[in-house]
DNA sequence: GAAGATGAAGTTATCGATAACATTTCATCC
DNA sequence: GGATGAAATGTTATCGATAACTTCATCTTC
């Protein structure tokens, strides 16, 4: 439905200084000086033209402060839309961010990071600038993509959130993948588990890699065996991880516990183990990373790993911030913020039982 | 770890149109011509420049562009972050308002609804003149939150998403709530299910509001009982319905099918049944709302309403384009995108049997 | 009481692009 | 060949705020 009023749409005769000069009698600049508070005069004059500019209704232009600013006050945002924006791990992202920036005069422009604009290296460079953002932030780009690097060679403040660019000159945040992976990993370890099973994230993340590492390497440090067929290939989703466990629990042999890449996909596994009738933990401990909403009440409240997600938000944003305020020197920050395992219930030592049954109950073998 | 690089940060001597203009012996007013392709330009002069432009690496400075047109070509798009931004629906969103973007000069800037920004009647007032985006997006506001109104009477092209505000004079799209809920109430009424209970979403939303009546109204007119006991208040979240649920199934007489107000409180749904031994659909029938992502791979696949979510992004955003090309006259859209009934595995007849039993396998039944 | 310091204003120029108006050029037509 | 007018380009003013400089009055201080 759509209607059509008969009704002046938005036309803005905005008051502007020079109505507030007119009206006080004084000089433009003397308005400016009262409003950015920052200049001798009198009380008197101060007043004056206080009142004047509620009586006018009068509020500063942005776009004018900003053409001698020569910058826009917002950080540019940039993030995968598709896929991305709309999980858990951006919102607290943003939500950091926001933290920061809130009681300062920025804002966030938010711009998709799979679109033409950062793809075609042209029109990179042209966004680049023209939007004149303060600083980028970047979250989660994918090893593939090369904006960063080209942000950084025009000048442009920039923080990398959420993906390590190792020893470059781009700054970054993100957690620390390989110490999280490594304390869960122990966790499990330390419980007794000796056949452990890894969920993998998805192939072309640097957090997944790093995740396995942790895992492989700490295995190694306690001598066990890691079993190849063991260790699969997730995509961090739920369901494609549940559709795997089945797989992997219906195998006669299978681990007695199970580390997945991330909360999602240890959903995936316990509701598998749930559907072929083993018990978690009793019968199977899983672990997953991330620690998202609902992980404590989940049932079982899952064993996991903490990560300071909003942290991450609000050190980046903090970065840029600084950057702005003291424009000469370039700090590069690489920064790897520590996580935190968080022992619930989902994980426990094996049973001595099962260990020796090796497989799911009968009923659900696979013949 | 904070590097201090000695390096000149980003500062920028800008090209101008007036450096063109003195390379190519020519006026400002004809660069900005060729550069607009909106005049008569020969082409010859207008190689001329676009050569200098490229060997002098030119870029139009946006701001100033700005400061002419009076607006920032940004729509302002108002979501609350907390609990909101980092679900499905808001990435949908912002997907759907951004594909319209694409190809416009338009982007998006982003704003938290619950800051005090907005809350605060004097900031809103004060926000709303000073950042010049062109029109406002507000996402999915609690009929609390006043500032859409204040919009309005700024004369700010604004569009409501997610929330209906009546016959008011706010621009609003909105998925056929109503509708919707009927369709799937109907289909579990045609199945031959005459004992339904319903999961509420949460208490302050409109949509939940619009649910719960088309539920009524569809059992109304096939002269069906509503049990009020049977209708419990959930909040949009899988852990809440899941325990509702386990409290709602283990009462003795419970009903045969469950149409949850959204598809997460259906998976809460789903594994409380799962828990206590029913089965779904032969014992107990779950119909969700939303067809968010891995409905349709959940086991079992979630009959539910699927909701055009990216379109009320498209749809906004391409209404507040419209408005701003053609600013003579306001027009006010209300519109309601129609909903999709999708029938999968989770809803079935109610088994004869069961209905006889009227309650949950002994073994679980609570003494 | 004169030289200099301080405070409170005003003037001018500027940020960079573009609308509105003015001018020049040149082809076309009777 | 002079009138006509469209195409191509130039000039000026402007968007609104503010930095940098200037002016003027008042206040110290020896």
């Amino acid at each position: 439905m759509l209607l059509t009023v008969t009704m002046q749409a938005h036309k803005l005769k905005k008051v502007t200084m020079d109505d507030i000069a007119r009206v006080t009698g004084l000089s433009k600049m003397t308005i400016s000086r009262v409003l950015r508070n920052n200049a001798s005069v009198s009380e008197a004059t101060r007043k004056r033209v206080l009142t004047a500019t509620k009586r006018l209704n009068y509020h500063v232009d942005f776009i004018a402060r900003q053409l001698r600013a020569k910058h826009t006050f917002q950080l540019g945002v940039i993030a995968p839309f598709r896929g991305f924006v709309g999980q858990y791990y951006f919102g607290q992202i943003l939500q950091g961010i926001q933290d920061v920036l809130t009681g300062t005069e920025y804002h966030i422009a938010l711009f998709d990071s799979l679109s033409e604009d950062f793809n075609d290296p042209q029109k990179c460079v042209n966004l680049c600038h023209e939007r004149r953002v303060g600083g980028w932030i970047v979250v989660a780009p994918g090893p593939g993509e090369r904006f960063p690097r080209t942000f950084v060679n025009l000048k442009m403040p920039i923080v990398v959130v959420g993906s390590s660019f190792g020893r470059q000159a781009i700054s970054y945040v993100d957690v620390d993948n390989y110490n999280g992976a490594c304390a869960i990993t122990q966790h499990l370890i330390g419980l007794g588990h000796t056949r452990i099973g890894f969920i993998r994230g998805r192939g072309d993340r640097h957090d997944a890699a790093q995740r396995e590492l942790a895992f492989r390497k700490s295995m190694a440090k306690h001598d066990l065996p890691v079993v190849e067929e063991w260790i699969v290939q997730g995509d961090y989703e739920m369901r494609k991880a549940f559709h795997l466990s089945l797989d992997l629990i219906a195998k006669g042999d299978h681990p007695t516990a199970i580390f997945a890449a991330n909360d999602q996909m240890a959903y995936g596994v316990i509701d598998a183990a749930r559907v072929l009738g083993l018990r978690v933990p009793e019968d199977l401990s899983v672990g997953g990373f991330d620690d998202i909403e609902g992980s404590a009440e989940f049932v079982p409240a899952l064993t996991t790993v903490a990560q300071p997600i909003a942290d991450l938000g609000r050190v980046a944003a903090r970065y840029l911030l600084d950057v702005l305020n003291k424009p000469d020197r370039l700090r590069i920050l690489h920064e790897r913020l520590p996580t935190q395992l968080v022992t619930r219930s989902s994980t426990g030592p094996p049973s001595q039982e099962r260990e020796v049954l090796k497989g799911v109950p009968a009923r659900f073998r696979l013949t």
